[in-house]
DNA sequence: CGCTAACCGAGACGGTACGTCCCGTCTTTAC
DNA sequence: GTAAAGACGGGACGTACCGTCTCGGTTAGCG
């Protein structure tokens, strides 16, 4: 019953992963997960709740986050490396994308994804501003710093064809935060 | 025969904008512009092509570009202004998500939005260069504080739900550049 | 899901009587039987597989045959007015012609034909036959006696404007039969 | 110009054998004949016309007909066999089902299909009569034996697997004049 | 002999039906 | 008695032809 679930979710993810958010049937979710496309109707509505429902899970995984250095720069250098790889790499690679148009659509994945982006940006806007209070960095306003920071990640990877690489990141940060 | 292919282009992205990429319905775009179905598979052979071919109609639009203030700041103000904006209005505003999720599904549309990044990348990391160079900006990366200074204006659009007004570039562009 | 299948096989024989075997649409065929598009494709993979399947009915729907007279010519009689009255009567007044045309492009229709006329002729070569043995009617061949009995009635149907009325049997049976 | 016409004809002819009269696509006439499908609209309003049209011409053909024999029974053996034989041979072979049934929807394919038949009816019925008043026959109604005979030939090639072959005929004959 | 008219091909146009795929709902079964 | 299987109506896909239409380009015949 619950292992059901979450096999349904797992295979949705994948799913997201492959065939990008067009092109998410719930027939090849219910085919993955080995299970009646109406037990999928059963637990969620409809295509949207299934698909916000299976990011939750990103949320969670990443809970065996490797422990933070406690140098600003370096923590700053680590959370950068973490999204850059991230998205590089199934699942989260295949969904962003997919969740940028979705969140257009839906409220509900807007909703989701924000957060999700917020909580992202939280832990960078924090390491910014203790570096820039310990005089590591130069005077600037945290969030616009991190904003810019995790903007060129994001920008590199989705709109050009060059994302950042975990070597260019410690550039990244001197350019912004000197 | 040239005008119904450009009453479709400009249905069609309509249509993009308002149903996003997934969503994007050739019955919807032939209703929308007042032409059989059948004339948009004679022209196109599928969404796809219909898709980036509407899209280039884009890239002509915006010739009558303003005229660029000579003065580095200004200039990069300007463009960062100009890119805000464009993200906020449509039909870019409600085009670039979807090609945001397009690009990760089919090869042409990805050319196409790398190539259109590209050309707004390089108007900025000139106008940044030439500020580095004149001694107005810090000494940066050009390429990289480009990037950061895009990217930070997408991000807020795309990933969070507080978009870069206008009021906020200069600031923005001081974080950056200094 | 039984009543279904009837409903669209009913309907599919009224459309092949009044638009004949070209002309026979799947979609008039799912307007007529109040049945969605999809339901069709669902039961019966093309337009092809819809006739023959319908043609079954045609098998089974007689079975309320009324008892034949002992006597060979009467019994023969019998038989070549049900044919003849049958040939001129919808539904298989406009399914015959179809048929013909049918069975040349396709084996499946073909085989059901055949298979439909064997039948048929089978009882008349019978009944012949046993008119022959007691001596009631001529020395013939009860096979090409039969043919030629059962191809009168189908060629003035078929190939001419004036079908085997049930008054001229007797005369076309004195005829080939003495 | 007039060359142009015959060779539709042709086409059309092929075509409809190959294709039957369902089927019968006017593109592919088009096609065959190394045509513009417009040349066609100009010179037969629709489809039905052009088969019509096309029909004519095996009118005329066969106008090199051998001379028959004088004896009656060869010569309605003769117009058996040929008939026989005409019905497993292109251009006959595969039209004569697509009329049967192309003649059930159009009023002038109907007139011309009669009026076909009858012409061929009526050499028989000539024979037949000549055989009967000669004693050669049985006393039979002409018409009726003739209906018999001709309809025995169509019979069999078109409702069941095994034609008539020419060695059969004179059995057939025989079965039905005695 | 040259001009004009007809006929030609090519192919765009709005349609209609095809057969496929998937949606979200509803019904039936069998465990 | 509930959950898997799967039928249902619906709608969009991309394909193939339909019959209509507008084009230039080439014959061909009449003046």
């Amino acid at each position: 019953v619950v292992r059901s679930r979450e096999k349904v979710l797992r295979a949705a993810l994948e799913e997201l992963a492959s065939a990008g958010y067009a092109g998410f049937a719930m027939e090849s979710v219910a085919a993955r997960a080995g299970v009646g496309r109406s037990t999928l109707y059963r637990h969620w509505s409809d295509r949207w709740e299934l698909v916000t429902d299976a990011l939750e899970v990103l949320n969670v995984q990443p809970t065996g986050q490797p422990s933070l250095p406690d140098a600003p720069r370096a923590r700053v250098e680590q959370l950068l490396t973490h999204l850059s790889d991230v998205l590089l790499r199934p699942p989260v690679s295949g969904v962003v994308p997919a969740l940028v148009h979705a969140a257009e659509q839906s409220e509900a994945v807007r909703d989701f994804f924000h957060a999700y982006s917020a909580r992202r940006r939280e832990a960078l806007v924090t390491a910014v501003r203790a570096g820039v209070e310990a005089g590591v960095f130069r005077e600037v306003d945290p969030e616009l710093a991190a904003d810019a920071l995790s903007g060129a990640v994001f920008y590199r990877r989705l709109l050009t064809g060059r994302p950042v690489g975990a070597a260019e990141v410690p550039e990244l940060v001197t350019t912004v935060l000197g």
